[in-house]
Formats: structure tokens, C-alpha cells, sequence
RNA sequence: CCAGAUAGUUGGAUGACUGCUUUACUUGUAAAGAGGAAAGUCCGGGCUCCAUAAGACAAUGGUGCCGGGUAAUACCCGGCGGGGGCGACCCCAGGGAAAGUGCCGCAGAAAACAAACCGCCUUAAUUGAAAUUUAUAAGGUAAGGGUGAAAAGGUGAGGUAAGAGCUCACCGCUUUUUUGGCAACAAAAAAGGCUUGGUAAACCCCACCAGGAGCAAGAUCAAAUAGAGUUACAAUAGUUAGUCUUGGCUGUAACUGGGUUGAUCGCAUGAUUCGUGCGGUAACGCUCGAACUAGAUGAAUAGUCAUCGAUUUUUAUUAAAUCACAGAACCCGGCUUAUAGAUUAUCUGGCAAU
């Protein structure tokens, strides 16, 4: 298993808002399609609102692994994914999460 | 044993599976991988650049008992003075108020070139039979009362019409001398006879210190091309974070080739860590030996599960829930603030026993 790129510039943040949105009790997901690379691409964010460093962190690091194990094999080529964390993926157990995600992409691409 | 004081230490543990960052090489393996505060960004340095201009004066900002430590400090150590606590011990922005200016609410007569509300005392005249009575005027006085955070030395005695440093004793204050101490300062003696209320985290005065901006500093390479740079010549008008002097810059010609984006360096061998010995009351310094211990950049240091540990609640050898504060970003030295629980040493007061 290997991790996805993840996205950098800003650019491409400020395109997922136009994109698809999908709100869930977790996360938040925003996808939009890039025709020229032939992978997948995922970006994190998690406010300030969320909690300290900590908090922040323990958050991004949980939805990079949920990112890893769902998003690689269930996303959809030539999409780009972004996630956006709430507090309630610092509580929830990984299996529901999981769950969620899969739910999630279902709903957003149909 | 109970209640405290001071200085510290620690900051959940082990394993399995699946991953991330860096380094090394045999290229798929091995090794390493958050803190005591990584935080606040309040001070001080290293390092880098700013044409890193030089000197004098001024301005601005900071520091403020003395001695020492340090790369340096507003930090640390030791001492002095003042204050608090039965004590161990703790706290202090601790120069100058007779250089000048300002301020001192309310209360109170008066908040500073001292003053006199209630009082106390003397004299004069008036009333009255008289008096140590009553009222009025002139003067003396600050002991007592009352106000306030603070009322121009304090307490006691003498003295006086009543009083007053008016006089004396003790204490305080000021000045001088001597002794001890590197010094801050302390002690003693003599004289003065009390003259100068507080506030300088009000302006100010004195002494000392300080150029500015920051790793998004800055350097190299690649693509891409000037508004920039270097050298020579001319001029003394202007300009150069306040003024003056010296220096630099602005013009013309020739030569060299930027911003911006990406990558690499800067970037972890350092005022480093650990130990030994020596010096010093201590902070700390020196000698010798050993070790290499995070380096990301939409940003690694983890996710899940199991067992143990701790805490809380309960139906109590069981079950459930929870795990302090908090996440490196160029690097160090401090300060400040947050911090569940566990734990060590020394000391103080009290109780009990011997």
C-alpha cells in the first residue's frame, strides 16, 4: 500500500470549492476533476475551530490513514479529493469512519 | 504521625500487524525520529544581509544598592538595607525630593513661602454684692479634641500664665571623625537642637548601555531578459534615518547581466551531551576521556488491536469510562505562563514514645 500525493499549492484548494461537496458527521469532502494526470490526489484541512496543535494534528493524521486505506482503492482515477476534518474524527471509532467515507464517495459521484 | 519550607526527578509501559520522514549501504534491509515547557515571543547572544561609512554633539529607548559569574542580559550566585512569618524561609522597579516644575480625591480649620475650627492662657473694659461667672476686644500658644494613608521629630520628666527642643534623659534624624569591610554598608564617639511631608511604575536630573532588519536573513544553479552592478572621466549644486566635518551617491562612456518561479545549500559537531579530577561559599571556570542525539516544508515522528499500570464510579478479587499541560520549524542562554499523578533529599513547628 502507498500513500497518496498529496496536493500542495493553494490553487487547487481554491478549485475543490467549486467542485462536488459532500457533508458528513466527520469530515467534509470537496472532489473535482483534473483531466491531465492519471492519479489520485488528496488534500487536508483542519481549522483553527477544531482545537489546538494537538487536536489538529491527531485529526489530520487519522483522516491520512482513512485517506490511504479507502480513497486508494474505492476513488475514482483523475479525481482530486480534499477533506476537511470536524471534531467528531478525533472521537469516532475507525471502523464507522470507514463506513462514512464509503458512503461518502458513493453520494458524491453519482 | 500531622502541618509546612526549600531544591529536584519523572511526565504511562510492553507487544503484534500496517504505514510516514531522514541517514547509511549490499536497493530492500538496518538505524534514528517531539518537550519540560517544543508555548507566550518578554529579554540577551550567535549567524546573515543592509553602500555592514568614521568621529563629535544632540535626540530617542533602556537599565538603576554592592561585589562576582557569563558570549551577553532585564538572567544567575553571594552579600547589604527594608518588610513579612513562632520557625525553616520568603518578598522588594532598592540612585536623586535643600536643581526646577507639577500632583496630593473625600474628609478636615489647614495637604506646605505653614496654618488655628473646637480649645488652653494673660491683659483691658463691661455686667455683677462678690467670685475660679458671662459676653466682647487685643495678644500669647499648639499640650488636648476631631479629620485623614500622611498634620513639620517620638516617649517621659522639668519648666511655664498657658505652652513650646525652652531645658534634660533615652530613641530617631543631620553633620563630622575614627574603626571594620574591595564595596554597598555596619559599629562607636562628638557636635547640632530638629532645620528639608509624600509622590520620580509624574515630568525631570545623574550615571551607564544601545545602528537597523531578520533564515520568508542570505548564497548557488536552471529557464528568462532589465529599471541593476563595476570601472574610467567630469562637477562641488543637490542628497546621504537630527546637526557639523570627512567620505559615498546623482551625469556621460564602456563592460557585466535582474525581478519572479523551481531545486539545492544555509540546516545541526554545537557557548553540545555524559563522566573523571581540580579551583571557588556559590553561580561558574579549567584539565582529561568518551559519545553523535529529530531535521519536515499543505509540513514525517503515526493508525488499529491486545495485555499491564493509574484514576473515578458501580451491582466491588467484577464491569465500564477516562489517561495533566501540550506538537520542533535557523540555533543557543534566560524569563513568564500552563501542568493530572507519582517520587527523592534536606530542614522547620507541633504531638506521641524512649
Amino acid at each position: 500500500m502507498k500513500s497518496l500525493v498529496t496536493l500542495k499549492s493553494s490553487k487547487d484548494f481554491l478549485e475543490a470549492k467549486k467542485g462536488l461537496f459532500y457533508r458528513s458527521r466527520s469530515f467534509l469532502l470537496q472532489a473535482f476533476e483534473v483531466k491531465n494526470s492519471n492519479e489520485i490526489k488528496v488534500g487536508y484541512t483542519v481549522s483553527k475551530q477544531n482545537g489546538n496543535a494537538v487536536v489538529r494534528n491527531k485529526i489530520k493524521r487519522r483522516l491520512r490513514v482513512l485517506a490511504n486505506t479507502v480513497l486508494a482503492n474505492y476513488g475514482i482515477k483523475k479525481w482530486n479529493y480534499v477533506i476537511i476534518g470536524k471534531k467528531n474524527a478525533m472521537v469516532e471509532d475507525f471502523e464507522k469512519l470507514e463506513n462514512e467515507m464509503l458512503t461518502a464517495l458513493k453520494k458524491i459521484h453519482r
